[in-house]
DNA sequence: AAGTGGTCTAGACCACGTC
DNA sequence: ACGTGGTCTAGACCACTTT
């Protein structure tokens, strides 16, 4: 049905589009079932052979986590396993217990140069900024100013921060239907400066990591920026090259 | 034929693990043709799906690259796309011409209980470091302390380093047959030290990036360890989390 | 024209989880 | 017992490369 078409786009691959459409109109809900490959298959006409290559791609892509015996279900950022796939700071340690998330302040702002340009959005559009710190075991090692834009996340506050138990992602998934796929971080080396070395009770121009973020959706298009600085003498970022 | 065996595994992971013995055998050298998937189908008696799932995982690990209308090839560390793959250090300018490599020191040691634990290898066995450092458009920008099995790299020279054109891991491929697959990076900030400071050409203290590296070859077996100091002023680490 | 990997199908059976 | 994803097979055809 493609016949030497010049967009040649194998039949797998437009299901996997039409499945994550239904994904992003939300269709299915992060955590739930979506329906079987025998479903889907009868649902577009296709065999099942072709839907599983269709979401063996998504589950490559953490979009969809399969279960034997189970199904297939909406990945989420309510399940634990994945809360060190965007922080990848371990304790030197080894202990794995999840850092606590202490928010610190949360305005709006109008978007600079710089921030529009990471979001893909106007010079001066309404965005929320907000700045928290992470502590490991009580210890002070992140801090993270984050730039959301306004009209996506609309009405967030530092008492819905405050209150809400789990990682941010995990708050904006569910209070905003916005599910965080994949990002890019550029890394570097920094001095504290006097706000940070205040926080993290270290001398003035101590080395930090630098982690700068940003973050896409569905479709691959930004919705969060964000800066980290990490205080790395007791934790390491940890990486896997392949 | 592995009915109710409790150590079951897939026909298609057998195949993979002795089409993976073979290359770690070296039936097959890097950058080569490997046999056809119907050919490998024969020889292991399973149907051409079979062995197409196997060398699947091999490529997504990439163990060997496929070429439509051409083959399956061995992947080499001479192919210029597997240089970034190990080396995530980008200019802020986004030039893309490659490092070159500067040979500084190569002396034999016995192996420190670091070295050991982090090399699988009895302590006091012997290992070969090597100094070198990396330049960007002529500037230096990476220091890398390299620490390898001496059993191994047996006559490792500063002179043949000089002499090679290309990455080290191609150097070590194509002389002592050992492929890197993989890696693991503890990544920290640190000060500058006196030597690396000159070196650089910065005032000692200046904050650098800290990376730490093991890598593996076939069967996960570390076979490198080694320690490089950024300097990221100009350059960012690239990380893509997904 | 021939050979390779890439796609698509259809059917059988297995392993796992739930009822 | 049933439904799910996971494996394995066999065959047809497509897209790409080389001869």
């Amino acid at each position: 049905m493609n016949k030497s078409s010049p967009t040649f786009s194998p039949l797998y691959q437009q299901i996997k589009q039409l499945i994550v459409q239904a994904l992003e109109a939300g269709e299915w809900r992060p955590g739930q079932l979506i329906p079987s490959e025998q479903e889907l298959a009868v649902r577009f006409n296709v065999s099942q052979g072709t839907v599983r290559k269709a979401i063996d791609e998504m589950a490559a892509e953490n979009l969809v986590v399969r279960k034997q015996g189970k199904g297939t279900f909406v990945a989420s950022h309510n399940d634990p396993r994945s809360l060190f796939r965007f922080l990848r700071l371990v304790p030197e340690s080894g202990d794995l217990t999840p850092p606590k998330s202490e928010p610190l302040e949360c305005w709006r702002a109008k978007a600079g140069v710089e921030a529009a340009r990471m979001l893909s959005i106007e010079q001066g559009a309404p965005i929320t900024i907000v700045r928290r710190l992470l502590r490991f075991s009580d210890r002070p090692v992140v801090i993270d100013e984050i730039y959301l834009p306004g009209d996506i996340f609309h009405g967030l506050t530092i008492e819905a921060l405050q209150a809400w138990e789990g990682s941010l992602y995990s708050m904006l998934e569910h209070c905003y239907g916005m599910r965080m796929i994949r990002a890019t971080e550029h890394i570097r080396a920094v001095a504290a400066d006097r706000g940070s070395a205040e926080i993290f009770n270290v001398p003035e121009g101590t080395p930090l990591l630098s982690v700068e973020r940003v973050t896409y959706t569905y479709g691959d298009r930004p919705v969060e920026w964000r800066r980290g600085l990490y205080q790395t003498s007791e934790h390491y970022y940890f990486n896997e090259l392949s």
